[in-house]
DNA sequence: AATTGGTTCTGAACCGTTACGGTCAATCCA
DNA sequence: TGGATTGACCGTAACGGTTCAGAACCAATT
């Protein structure tokens, strides 16, 4: 009996009405509001409903109808692998999933086709709201979201015009740190950043590169750097800066390599990302260089391993970003006054920043 | 002019095709089919569509009509940020993100309300079809979505009938990494492992509450070891088994504190999972017990942090595992022969485990 | 001149539900 | 006893699309 249900037409609210030889809308209610019938037609209903192998209500159906779909849409970069694997964007995942879980609402992670740019998932997103994390200014991606109908929230992104956004102040934290470093002494650094656009370079960044690049936060951070050490007199133009596109600890390793390479003489490498950090710590210790004496080496971010290591670096809180992002989309929306939540960050002193050897030092020991 | 459309009632398919005195067919072909309509008639639609803010057809009135979501539903354990801090976890969903991603589906992550037994989640989303992860056998989350006209696919679970599954053979793979501490020589044991029902139970286990344990995998592996040292006439209801409800390393090592409390002699820690056995090799070193000298530890898994300590373990392919759920769901169903998809696993030698000390080791030293 | 084929567009049916505004009988209150 | 209230249920009209079988038209072929 149960298999035949699966053969023939599936039952619906109607077929299971006229069976009961009741009305649609008692049937309906039967589902949602048990208190506008007595109990013993409920009873009845459901009793069918299981019968006839109504499953309840569709959804989809139900959703068109009442013009809720129960979900929130987010976007990611187009790298999903990226997200799974980077601790901030997964802490940003994991405070978002909880807002949305504490209403209960779905999180509909939208697809993102790295090949095409296919920005048709965005449109047949069911969903009642986005939140789009870090993604290129430039992607087609994001302005499909904001052509669509609906409450977004931004998160790591520049800010949009009616438009919630939840963020950091990326680039006031990263000239604090910054500013540490000058302190201790150090005028001959280099960068190493994550990538800034979509197009590859792993390699030197020139200063309109680093000044155009499109992803925010990055682009926020250099600036922060440019303000630091320009503010003390160094010339930014003439600090390396090194890119590079995928974000692993290797990759970062191979841009402090490629950093250090071409300039010896640098006494402290400033990361934009733990991960990129951790990396320049593992060929720092290659080359035999002590951390922090022979090179101070520092981070951003504040992921569990950086902490492990005692990285020098910025601690943000990025659960709770994700977090912020949820409840920000999920309060109603006030499409008047788009609302804006910066979350504070800490410095981490860390232990692997200290002052630069003097050159005497570096050739004669301490 | 674009402020206005936000105020008034937005425009839809049928209002746009009025306004260009054209029928609904024909603008929903200017999105679906440009093959369908003259190349000039397209951009007029699509112009005019501009002018009335008309994002395109909508995707629940779509989804209703075809009969498509466009997404793929994933049912979690009850507690989401337990998902997101296991790797195991974690592979899997970035496995399943990618099988989705690469065909162009979403991922709608179910909201699980953990006070409540709150079910409606489940038939409020809008999915063409489910996977569920890793829930325990009773989970009513479980028995609703089973109840839904959807193909689903199971993982980390018991067989269901009619329901494609994929896993790994948790129990031989076990069973073979106890003996290989057989081989060595391990007869007196201790075992850790995750929580076994929806109930809190941080202590000891009873053979009965192992044998019925509602988790699939903890009861399989559970059942293995059984299998192993009740096989060479270890008796296993002697066997002192530690559960732990959170599954983090600080669990792991106050399982081993409290196993090892109640009997000093064991000679080996086998632990369900990697994150547990990182626990205990922490409690072993917090005890001045060296690993695998005088005591051995093994896990379960193969996350990056075990193999960066050397442990002892069994890896399991968990990204693999979630790209083959996926894979199965949206690759057109069979539902005559339910399909079922074993991986491999392999055993990881690692260094945390050695033949067991003798007793005059113990006290005089090797 | 009739047939064929191709393009372009239309009309009506349908997807499965819930919101809204009722009706009708039974019950309550003074 | 009569008017108001309450409980239980119903009919209709959306919700916003897609689909399929044609209609209308024109050009090319037989």
């Amino acid at each position: 009996m149960a298999r035949s249900t699966h053969v023939r037409r599936p039952a619906t609210l109607a077929s299971l009405a006229a069976e009961l030889g009741v009305s649609r809308t008692t049937v309906s209610n039967a589902y949602n509001r048990p208190d506008q019938l007595s109990p013993e037609l409920r009873r009845r209903v459901l009793e069918t409903a299981r019968r006839l192998g109504y499953p309840g209500p569709d959804p989809v159906a139900r959703s068109l109808r009442t013009r809720k779909a129960g979900a929130v849409g987010l976007l990611l970069t187009e790298n999903l692998s990226y997200a799974f694997r980077d601790p901030a964007a997964l802490g940003f995942l994991e405070g978002l999933a909880l807002a949305c879980e504490g209403a209960g609402q779905g999180l509909h992670l939208v697809p993102v086709n790295p090949e095409r740019e296919d920005v048709a998932s965005v449109h047949r997103a069911g969903v009642d709201g986005f939140v789009v994390y870090s993604v290129p200014d430039d992607d087609p991606h994001l302005a499909a979201v904001l052509s669509r109908p609906v409450p977004t929230v931004v998160a790591d992104q520049p800010r949009v015009d009616g438009v919630d956004r939840v963020g950091i102040d990326d680039r006031g934290a990263i000239t604090a740190l910054a500013g540490r470093l000058i302190a201790l002494g150090h005028r001959r650094v280099g960068v190493i950043c994550m990538r800034l656009a979509r197009d590859r370079n792993d390699g030197f960044v020139t200063v309109e590169r680093a000044d155009s690049a499109h992803f925010h936060v990055q682009r926020a951070r250099l600036a922060g750097l440019a303000d630091a050490f320009g503010g003390v007199g160094v010339d930014w133009s003439r600090v390396p800066v090194v890119e590079r596109f995928d974000h692993s600890v290797a990759s970062g390793a191979s841009a402090a390599a490629q950093l250090l390479d071409a300039d010896p003489h640098v006494t402290a490498l400033v990361c934009t990302s733990d991960i990129l950090a951790l990396g320049a710590l593992a060929e720092a210790r290659r080359r035999g260089l002590r951390v922090p004496q022979d090179l101070t080496v520092t981070g951003f971010d504040g992921i569990a391993d950086a902490e492990r290591v005692g990285l020098t670096t910025v601690r943000q809180p990025v659960l709770e970003k994700g977090r912020a992002a949820g409840k920000l989309l999920l309060a109603s929306p006030d499409p008047t006054r788009p609302r804006e939540i910066t979350l504070d960050t800490e410095f981490v002193p860390g232990a692997t920043a200290a002052p630069p050897r003097t050159a005497e030092e570096r050739w004669f020991g301490p």
